[in-house]
DNA sequence: GTTAGCACTCATCTAATTGGAGTGCTAATT
DNA sequence: AATTAGCACTCCAATTAGATGAGTGCTAAC
């Protein structure tokens, strides 16, 4: 589409203009360009050309008698020409610093920060969904005389644990019977498949003690999905203070609100439209689905963990973001999640 | 020693002030206090009364000719006086919605979060330290083949899991077997009491498998201390933008990011000097041992559970904070922890 | 000891002034 | 027909100059 519109010069002007504002954060003038560039023309050429890229849409003027800065558009078309043209370069990263942690918190903590550290932007990470995820291993085992610990362990080595309350006490054998009903029967299931027949035979099988089951399976259910809209990592929240088009009062505490509440932030990373086959995503401006973000770029990606199994990360910034770079780290960063989580499973 | 200091008249001058700039937040002159307070005086006395008193060094004149403001000292004085009186009230606080809560880890973020809706101040608290914690349970099971997942309990059902890579398959026998020697030999034990003589005897007893008994307490360790720099939960970080003075966009980034990095509210909760029997500290300005929090008050707790292991529980704001709402809370907050966490315990 | 009165200070607010960067247009040049 | 130089014009941003008013400190009277 953009064939049409654009010349080849005007392209080049586009991008001279947009690689200038995102290291200045100011408006760039038709004078600056005019030395910018290496095609010889003069600033009253390039003026030219400039009020045909704004009444194309790329570019606005702030106000009378400004230089020119990209519009929502003008950074779209930037972006799309960086995404198609960069994939060469990916595979020749530096590997970070993510050690191969047990625990998928301190990972994915890990990662939000050498991303945020690396960019200097806002970074958010969510925890793979577990929705469709597989039990690997469930285990009963008496604390004390009125409190049973069940463990839980999903594919991909994430543990959960809940303390049930009991009246009286359960002796070795019953114990070890539960376990091996729930093992035998919950092993390899995803959380979709527990439905209420199987619920009903286990329970029947468990006899008097029914109840335990119905606890446990209770806190299968409830441990998984009510802690997975929590699942949010994020780190350098406070980078936008670099931004001074983003750290007025007003809108830095909204923005930090809502990267405290991590519950929109979920939503933004689940929605998870690709728009590509790198499973990239921008969002740019008005393109955001969250309003706090209006002036702000979202660059996504998600992450697979075997089956379909699938996390977010995520970077946010101001429009004037450096997107090379940033999709750089985030493909970098996803390459590595992806292999480091398809080899934690046996 | 503030008898010798103040008359009367001058304390209730100074209260009328403090009380005063903590509601507008503005400087506050003679004529203000003059009509402000009961004692019928003219705006010239007051001003004279007011000189003595920033001669004493209460209060300070951000420049020639504005009102007064009150000084460390003056918010000092204001406080010791607070605390000394109004122990009486604490008791008839409403209940919160702290639902009793399996896990330790949302009960402290829900804390943290009902105290900064409350106060509209940045509030964090710090999990129990572990420290001088028992050992309430420990499990070693077979997740599958080549792993193995250790659990450990620790009194006020903190539960910690980690997976054990494992060259070959234990079986069965070997497994309830060391269960077996780690629980009889661990139960009970802070984690100070976990000796070298302890470790090597267990070994010994272990046989071949010494080296998973080496991980396992590795484990328990290495989870237990490295994690504990970490539980520091916030909330209501972004509160600090109420407040103009400490909004402006250096401090609040300092402050930000001081709250994002835990590591030195970790510092600042641990500090632990109470002050009185309540167990409440108040840091004014500069006496907070934490720079970047200079311009703020800061007011911790301490919660125990159980045998003299302890958790803080902190607010940060303005030095114009209302001390009095503050203190009452945190007071009734820490008081429904005490109780609550002894309760949990069997 | 308390108060009234008055001169003085200094932050804040508003309006007017200026400088300069940048545009848009027109006419000249290639 | 495309490019360029020149010039008038616009508008932001930074500066300056008053004007306002809250508040003090001091002195003298009560």
């Amino acid at each position: 589409m953009a064939d049409t519109e654009l010349d080849e010069r005007k392209v080049k002007i586009l991008n001279a203009i947009i690689k200038n504002y995102l290291e200045t954060g100011e408006p760039v003038g038709s004078r600056t360009i005019s030395k910018y560039t290496d095609l010889n023309l003069s600033s009253a050429t390039i003026r030219n050309e400039m009020s045909d890229l704004e009444d194309l849409g790329y570019i606005v003027q702030p106000h009378t008698s400004a230089g020119r800065i990209p519009s929502d558009k003008g950074y779209r078309f930037y972006v799309n020409n960086l995404i198609a043209a960069k994939d060469k370069e990916v595979s020749e990263m530096q590997e970070w610093m993510i050690e191969k942690t047990e625990k998928m918190e301190s990972l994915l903590k890990n990662v939000a920060k050498v991303l945020a550290t690396n960019t200097q932007y806002a970074t958010m990470i969510s925890a793979p969904s577990v929705v469709s995820n597989r039990l690997k291993f469930v285990q009963l085992s008496a604390v004390d005389e009125h409190q049973v610990l069940s463990v839980v362990v999903m594919d991909g080595n994430i543990v959960k644990n809940k303390i049930i309350n009991v009246e009286k006490p359960l002796d070795n054998e019953t114990m070890l019977k539960l376990n091996m009903l729930l093992n035998t029967n919950l092993n390899g299931l995803t959380v979709n498949q527990i439905n209420l027949a199987l619920i009903t035979r286990l329970k029947e099988q468990a006899g008097i003690h029914d109840e335990i089951i119905a606890q446990v399976l209770d806190t299968v259910a409830e441990t998984i999905t009510q802690d997975e809209d929590l699942q949010v990592y994020t780190s350098g929240a406070t980078n936008i203070f670099k931004y001074p088009e983003l750290s007025d009062s007003k809108k830095a505490s909204e923005l930090l609100d809502t990267f405290e509440e991590k519950q929109s932030l979920m939503e933004l990373l689940s929605e998870g439209g690709t728009s590509d086959e790198t499973g990239i995503q921008v969002y740019i401006g008005d393109e955001s689905p969250i309003s706090t973000m209006k002036d702000c770029s979202i660059v996504t990606a998600t992450y697979e963990l075997g089956d379909g199994v699938k996390g977010t990360i995520g970077i946010v910034g101001p429009k004037r973001m450096d997107y090379e770079n940033v999709v750089d780290n985030i493909k970098s960063l996803k390459g590595q999640l992806d292999k480091l989580l398809k080899n934690t499973e046996t």
